[in-house]
DNA sequence: CAGGATCCGCGTCGATACTG
DNA sequence: CAGTATCGACGCGGATCCTG
């Protein structure tokens, strides 16, 4: 029975892993974070994630099957479908919204990081 | 010059979308959980996270790279490499923890969606 | 102990075509 | 409009071997 897996009498990390793996993933993110204001139709998000349908699908499937979005679906012609976090989808928003603040407060810092590295490496490559 | 890809005018999407891209894959979040309190050895590391070495090489790599963590590298025999947050790290800190903490928090959650979702299924499937 | 190099399966993702 | 089904390309990630 293999559970050590992480910090070992801890075990927080196989939970962070498991939970990651249902919404740590960049598409899902960026569905709730784009969620955040309201309910918003199957193509809109589409639209404004530049995701393909496909991935789209899925990610919105996971992500009710998981109880973090509702689906409502209007049976007219044509159809309208649209999403909306649920409760449990809402209070992801804190969390996803601290990462975003972080991100675009980091961003910058991460590309100047980089580029040092970059330029370090080539010294060492020109010396 | 196609700049328009998530909510169009605000574009906070690319940034969450780019920074997603270098420290949101599931390594680099664990590993820094993992720095949050100290320095690490290589193997120390891979023991906990049971992580294969090749990630977290790459991991450590392009954690280092994006100025992340530092590498403390003791030229002794037998060889020993320290890895530490950076202050830029240990700023992720916060975010990571959030996330950790509703992770912990809502997995059960998750799990119950999830079961509630596959039980519904697995009904309209028998009627 | 730390980690580079190589090989390779497997899952992910996008493009395309089709349905209701 | 809102999907599902299929296929093919690509990259992640593990296993293994080797060096310093």
């Amino acid at each position: 029975m293999p559970m050590q897996s992480c910090s070992g009498s801890q075990g927080q990390c196989q939970t962070i892993n498991a939970v990651l793996s249902r919404v740590g993933d960049r598409w899902s993110v960026l569905v709730i974070f784009t969620l955040r204001d309201g309910r918003r139709r199957f193509n809109e998000l589409k639209r404004e994630l530049d995701i393909s349908q496909r991935m789209l699908s899925l990610t919105l499937r996971d992500l009710e099957r998981d109880g973090l979005v509702s689906r409502h679906y209007h049976q007219t012609i044509p159809p309208k479908v649209e999403y909306e976090l649920t409760d449990l989808g809402q209070s992801l928003r804190r969390p996803v919204e601290v990462l975003a603040r972080w991100a675009v407060d980091n961003h910058a810092a991460i590309d100047a990081a980089r580029d040092a590295f970059h330029s370090a490496q080539d010294q060492a490559g020109a010396a």
